[in-house]
This record gives C-alpha cells, sequence and structure tokens, in this order.
DNA sequence: CGGAACATTGAGAGGGATCAATGGACGTGG
DNA sequence: CCACGTCCATTGATCCCTCTCAATGTTCCG
C-alpha cells in the first residue's frame, strides 16, 4: 500500500534552496542526489523516531509538520521544538548513536533520509557541504538558546506572542502569508513547548482576541497587529 | 604582564581524555597540536567573547569556570549554561559567523584558542576528528533538551535539585568529589539559569538544608542525601 | 574598619496552575 | 443526513507557587 521508500533527487528538489542542499552547486548536489535515496512517509500521529532508538540518519522535512518532545523518567513531556518544511530531524542521536527524543508527525508527513554516516563522509570532501552540516548543527544550538529565553525570562503573553511570531516567520519564508497560519498542534502541545498550561494559551489567544492583535478560529490564526504582537515580545513591563 | 597566548600541546594536556581531542590517536592528536596552539587567559568577570562579535574560533576550557547568556533587546538576559574544565564554547557562533550569546569568565580562567576552519580542515583529514567535532555539537544539542525540560516541566525544587546533581556530577568525572561543591555562581545567575529568582533560589536551599539533604555554607554545598535529591527530580507529586 | 557585593528571610501580591463545567469541531456509523 | 462519541477549546472560580518589595545579615576586600 504505501511504500517504504520514493527514489528522490534533491538537485531536482523544490525545496533545494530552503532544505539541506542550500548554496551548494550543481555538481555537489548531484553527489548530495547518490546519498539522499530514500524517502519515508509518516502518518499523522506516528512517530519518525523515538527515545532510545538506534541513530543511522537525520531527516529532512519534505512535507508536513513534526514536534520533537523529550520524556521525563515520571513520564511528564516537553515539546521541544515544532518542524516544518526544508528543516533538519535528528541530529539530537549524533552523540550517543541513540535518539534521545521522539519526532512525532502532526500531520501527514513525508521526509527525506540522510544516512549520516555516507553525510559524513560526503562532508570530508564538500567544504561547502561539510560546513553547511556545522551550520545546521549551530543554527539549532542558537535556537535552542532562544527557547531558554523564553521559558527562563518570559511571561505567557511574551511567550504566546514570540511563538506566533516565530511561526508567520518561517512560514512566509516558505511562501505563506505574513499574516495568517493554520496551526498545527493543540493548544496543549503549545503549552508544553512554552512552558504553559493549555488553559493559559487558551486564555492569552483570548486576550489577544480581546485586544484586537489577533483573530483566532480554532486552528486558524489572523494577525492584525504584527507591531503589536512585537511589542509585547519587547517590552516586558508595560506600565 | 599577562601574556596574550602561550603554547600548548593537547598531546600532552591532562585534560586529553576530558576535552576535544578525547579518543584521537596519538598521531591524529599531533596533529591537532598544530591548530590547538595558542591559549587565552581571562579574569574573573571579564567575557571571552560577546554577542555580536565576529566568530573565528571554538575555545575549550582549560581551567576556570565560565558561564553562557543570552539577552534581550529589552536587557533582560537568560543565563544558557555554565561551562567547566574540558568543555566547549562558541558553537553558537558557527552559524552566523557572529557569537549570539557571551561567554564570561566567572572566576579566572584559561581556554585553548581551537581556530574553526583549521578545526574544519582537519575534520575533512581524520574521520575520527570529524566524528567528534559532530558529537560535541549534538551533546549540546541534548543538553539543551534537558535545560528545556527543566525550564518547561519542572518546579522551583525539582530545577535546583536536577543542577545539583548534574554539576556534581560533572565535577565528579574531572575528580572531585561526589557530595561537596564549590558554587562558582551566585544565586542570582543560579536562578538565570533555572528560570527562577534568587530569593526562590536562596529559600530552596534553605528548604533542602532543613528537609537535611544538603548543607549550604554560602557558596560551599554538601549533599548529605543524594538520593533524596535523585527523588525530588524523578517525583514531582510526593504525595 | 567600612563599604560593596552577595545571601537570607519575611510579608504580601500576582500570575499561572488546577479543578471543573460547557461548548464546538470532526469523524464515524447508523 | 443526523446522532453520537471523541477530541479539543473555552471560560470560570479558586488556589498556590513564585515573584516582588523590603529589611537584615554575612563575607570579602580595599
Amino acid at each position: 500500500m504505501d511504500l517504504p521508500s520514493i527514489k528522490v533527487a534533491c538537485s531536482s528538489c523544490n525545496l533545494r534552496e530552503l532544505c539541506l542542499p542550500m548554496g551548494l552547486k550543481a555538481d555537489e548536489m548531484q553527489k548530495l542526489d547518490t546519498i539522499v535515496s530514500n524517502r519515508k512517509r509518516i502518518k499523522r500521529g506516528e512517530a519518525l523516531f523515538s527515545a532510545g532508538e538506534r541513530f543511522s540518519s537525520l531527516f529532512a522535512v519534505r512535507s508536513g509538520f513534526f514536534k520533537t518532545r523529550v520524556t521525563t523518567p515520571d513520564g511528564r513531556d516537553q515539546v521541544t521544538g515544532f518542524q516544518m518544511t526544508g528543516e533538519i530531524i535528528g541530529l539530537d542521536g549524533i552523540v550517543t548513536d541513540q535518539h534521545t527524543c521522539d519526532a512525532v508527525a502532526l500531520e501527514d508527513a513525508e521526509v527525506c533520509i540522510m544516512p549520516f554516516a555516507k553525510l559524513e563522509a560526503l562532508s570530508r570532501e564538500f567544504t561547502s557541504l561539510q560546513h553547511h552540516v556545522h551550520k545546521i548543527m549551530s543554527r539549532e544550538i542558537v535556537r535552542d538558546q532562544g527557547v531558554m529565553m523564553m521559558l527562563g525570562s518570559m511571561r505567557a503573553e511574551e511567550r504566546l506572542a514570540a511563538f506566533l511570531l516565530n511561526l508567520v516567520q518561517r512560514l512566509h519564508a516558505r511562501g505563506f502569508s505574513q499574516s495568517e497560519l493554520v496551526l498545527r498542534m493543540t493548544r496543549e502541545e503549545i503549552g508544553s513547548y512554552l512552558g504553559l498550561k493549555l488553559e493559559t494559551v487558551s486564555r492569552t489567544f483570548s486576550k489577544f482576541v480581546d485586544d484586537g492583535i489577533i483573530e483566532v478560529k480554532q486552528r486558524y490564526v489572523m494577525i492584525k497587529d504584527n507591531e503589536a504582537l512585537k511589542a509585547i515580545v519587547n517590552l516586558p513591563n508595560c506600565d
């Protein structure tokens, strides 16, 4: 029924300006094609990988939307990120050869499989690819700094404002609207990511609506006043 | 007066089992010596680098203790980590060629300077070094996941318990006691890292003392009941 | 010895959590 | 097409953990 894998080529992929091959020359991209040879489909709600599983490949999101989450021994879990088209998942597995988080599809999705050993071999050949891999990992580290900032020193409204701005910005880079978006995750998942309870997320959405900053209809969000959102993030004490 | 740099060799460094050269063969380590040629001293309170500065090198902590922190436009800052001997600082700078955080010495310190371009060049030669660099970056990503977990879903007591356990574990790996430590950072810095105010940190310390779990005398901490600390981290609702 | 930086402790306030009830959206099957 | 159940979202009332403001104490160092 659903094929386990599909032949694919980075060099003809419409995400090549966004994804791993970004900035590579044509011949380098063709080399990359030889190792990024398979795709995999993941149904909504299914895991691309889970904590504890052996690591062997990185994955590039080709379509769909993922969350990554870590779980404590006592069962609490924390969403650590949301990944969309062109973003890379699986970097956590490199250090111990085991994944330390789960990656779950929030809608039917497709990923390109990039065997990491082959990626390492190829980046020994191409300085540009090597540097690009380093940048991808560094970008993740910088992103994490931002999340820590958010979790450690922002209030509920600031967190949600920052979250929405980050989402539309990334969606806009993918050709979507700057002011409208459809959330692919529940209030609870947003809350977990932001270190808030789902009720607080809901209440904060409602407050933004009352303030005329956004319109919300379930998962659909329209940003009516981008500047107001930005002001919320940057001005902690609006007194 | 204080020399800007000092000749050094990984192959004869007593940290080689802990630091970047970990696991390299003798000849590989000698190659590494050729690029890790300089050290730098940083006085307590001074910055090794600051956000916005151009990135060119990674740094290995040879002695001393650092904090890294990010700052928002409106002036709040968030401590994102504490780095001790053998740990690598500066990975945040790779993605944009600019540092995105400050690295500040919490006591007089010395670092080895590792020019990143040279490190990349050498990683193209040695698979082992290449893989090791990848692991270091991945380890940082996994560490960040843990911090997010802490900030997003733990209470004050759990955060402080997790923090103390993490510190002694890392110190123990460096030959120090499993049950005693001297904090190199203030309550405020601990609080920033844990997403708490300094008063809350202080109160939580006092509570642990009352409960007979630790002894505290200013920066000195003795862990009297390691199991109790572990229990606090893992059992959110002890009812 | 005196001052600055850091830490402790108390009292009170507030932001978000918790508990609880209601309502809406969606998919499935009758 | 409607009925039903499930999942998700909203909203209210109350609680409590942490923050805030404030005073005091301690250590360190010039």
